[in-house]
RNA sequence: GGCCCGUUCGUCUAGUGGUUAGGACGCAAGGUUUUCAUCCUUGAAACAGGGGUUCGAUUCCCCUACGGGCUGCCA
């Protein structure tokens, strides 16, 4: 094993906002190189201007630190091999394209784009299979190897706009060697002349990419199996330059599937399943569009985290909860699988759960209180903490803690199904009854109300079911919920007594 | 169409040349609970199909089917 240290890249482009499938790589990529006491490093692959989305670049960082892997290095994250967004790395790729050039492995091309697309259309009502720009088709198109000596040159001296091209060899047979997938291996023939460099002076993804990940000595290519059709032309371009030696070990991950269905996840699959795709909320710039975020919707960022890492990889043992560091340690690529998952937000909301369960009473608290202040909720921080512990097993997210108004203000409401099932003729002078000996309790304690509460049952020779039910409905207006001993204690003697007043008044 | 990748319960998956094919989510039933939720127990539920190789294939090979990705001077 070399003792040269893991660097591996997360390099998004910042046409959008980053979603779901993006973090898990992400994500995959810094466990890796956390694993082996590596960096993790954000390069921002903006080399399409006409793409370029205002805002994506913060939310991709944003939504790093959100999620709690955040960069060692990369754009506004510092670091010695910067810059680290292509579009100010400009100048260095020139002389990469010159060099495959120089060398035969690259060419000129003069092709308009509505010459190219005409060849295509040409092919298409031929009905020849799709049309690429190959060893059989350069020929008849108009570059440096179809054109003199003198035309090129005098093409070029007319600063007549042009793209380099690789040159693909003939029938050749390239080897990637894929962590995840092992030897793939294809014939050059059936791969194109990729433009590597635009006529608008950048370079394409596939030149930048090679050379940034080379400069930045970067070990481990971790990214989605959509780049694995093109890992060849990223092997031959290595090879050509020369890095042969130094070039990074692939790893094409599995891609996240729709739920239902079959396809990639997309964010319109979000909005029709009721489930965030991306990590925080996204406002789409010069609309009110807003699509809902992971962090805002509730999720807890190592459960995110914890719910993307086991979509495509698995310890291989039964655990399934596991925070960051634990993530960490149990990581490896050789675990990764080879084929798609979809997406399941039942489980999602699972290991949320899992998360919101294993959070302090006070730290919940905290967490709502905001929300709570806006819906205009006016207790202590103990109240609101005591809210979460009686409301916690029945909540997946924060916000559903809130859910039980009646801790907050008398019920407006007394439910119908409740009443008519419970409310007898005789429930009025039984109510009246308890409130006489809940009146009576000294310290209105939970375990108190409880004891006082089967006595009188006792002593009526009564059933909980005749009588708790109305005393629930009194109260919280609810037929169901926690328990009613702890909400009345919560509560408190004189406020649990004036709903039972209220309430008798609108029932009886 | 071509090329590449894939295929174990509905979903995420473990797994081995000989297993009662295991777990989790979800679902169903029962129990606990004043109720709901939690919790506990139990249950239904899978090796895509066909050929090989082999004493024996879910596991190895081939074909088919199905699914996915790519096929841009996008990334």
């Amino acid at each position: 094993m070399s003792a040269k240290k893991v660097r591996v890249r997360f390099a998004p482009s910042p046409t959008g906002p980053l979603h779901v499938g993006g973090v898990r790589t992400a994500l995959y990529n810094y466990l890796f190189a956390k694993k082996h006491g590596g960096d993790f490093i954000l390069r921002i692959e903006d080399t399409d201007q006409t793409r370029y989305v205002p805002g994506a670049e913060e939310y991709i960082a944003e939504s790093l630190k959100w999620s709690g892997i955040t960069p060692d290095e990369g754009a506004g994250f510092g670091g010695d091999y910067g810059p680290y967004r292509q579009s100010e790395r400009k100048p260095m790729y020139r002389q990469y394209a010159d060099q495959l050039v120089a060398a035969g492995h690259a060419y000129y091309a003069f092709d308009t784009s509505e010459e190219l697309d005409e060849a295509r259309e040409r092919a298409k009502a031929a009905k020849i299979a799709s049309w690429q720009y190959n060893h059989i088709t350069r020929n008849s198109m108009k570059n440096s190897i179809s054109l003199s000596e003198d035309e090129v040159k005098r093409r070029l001296d007319a600063g007549e706009p042009y793209a380099i091209r690789i040159k693909m060899p003939r029938n050749e047979e390239v080897r990637v060697q894929d962590i995840v997938r092992g030897w793939v291996v294809v014939n050059s023939n059936q791969l194109d002349d990729k433009v590597i460099f635009k006529s608008d002076g950048m370079p394409t993804y596939h030149l930048a990419n090679v050379v940034d990940d080379h400069l930045m000595e970067i070990t481990h290519v971790i990214r989605g199996e959509e780049w694995l059709p093109s890992a060849p032309l990223h092997v031959l371009l290595y090879k050509y330059l020369g890095w042969e030696d130094t070039m990074p070990q692939f790893a094409h991950l599995p891609l996240i599937l729709k739920p239902d269905g079959n396809g990639k996840l997309s964010k319109r699959d979000g909005d029709r399943l009721g489930f965030p795709v991306f990590p925080l909320n996204w406002k789409v710039p010069g609309t009110d569009e807003v699509y809902p975020g992971y962090r805002e919707t509730g999720y807890f960022p190592e459960a995110f985290t914890n719910l993307l890492a086991f979509l495509g990889w698995n310890p291989g043992t039964p655990q399934e909860v596991f925070k960051l560091d634990e993530l960490v340690a149990a990581f490896s690529l050789e675990r990764v699988g080879k084929s798609g998952a979809k997406f399941d937000p039942d489980k999602a909301k699972w290991y949320n759960q899992q998360y919101l369960r294993e959070t302090s009473n006070e730290a919940l608290a905290a967490l709502i209180k905001p929300e709570a202040v806006a819906m205009g909720v006016d207790v202590s921080d103990a109240f609101l903490a005591k809210v979460c512990e009686l409301m916690k097993e029945r909540a997946s997210f924060p916000m559903e803690l809130l859910e039980g108004q009646y801790f907050f203000s008398a019920p407006t409401a007394y439910d119908e199904k409740t009443v008519r099932k419970k409310w007898k003729e005789n429930t009025p002078a039984i109510m009246g009854e308890l409130r006489a000996v809940l009146e009576g309790i000294a310290d209105f304690t939970a375990a108190n109300v409880e004891t006082e509460f089967k006595a009188f049952l006792e002593a009526k020779e009564l059933g909980f079911g005749a009588v708790l039910p109305n005393f629930r409905v009194l109260v919280t207006g609810q037929g169901m919920g926690p328990s009613m001993f702890e909400i009345a204690a919560l509560l408190g003697k004189e406020e649990t007594l004036q709903r039972i007043d209220a309430g008798m008044a609108k029932l009886a």
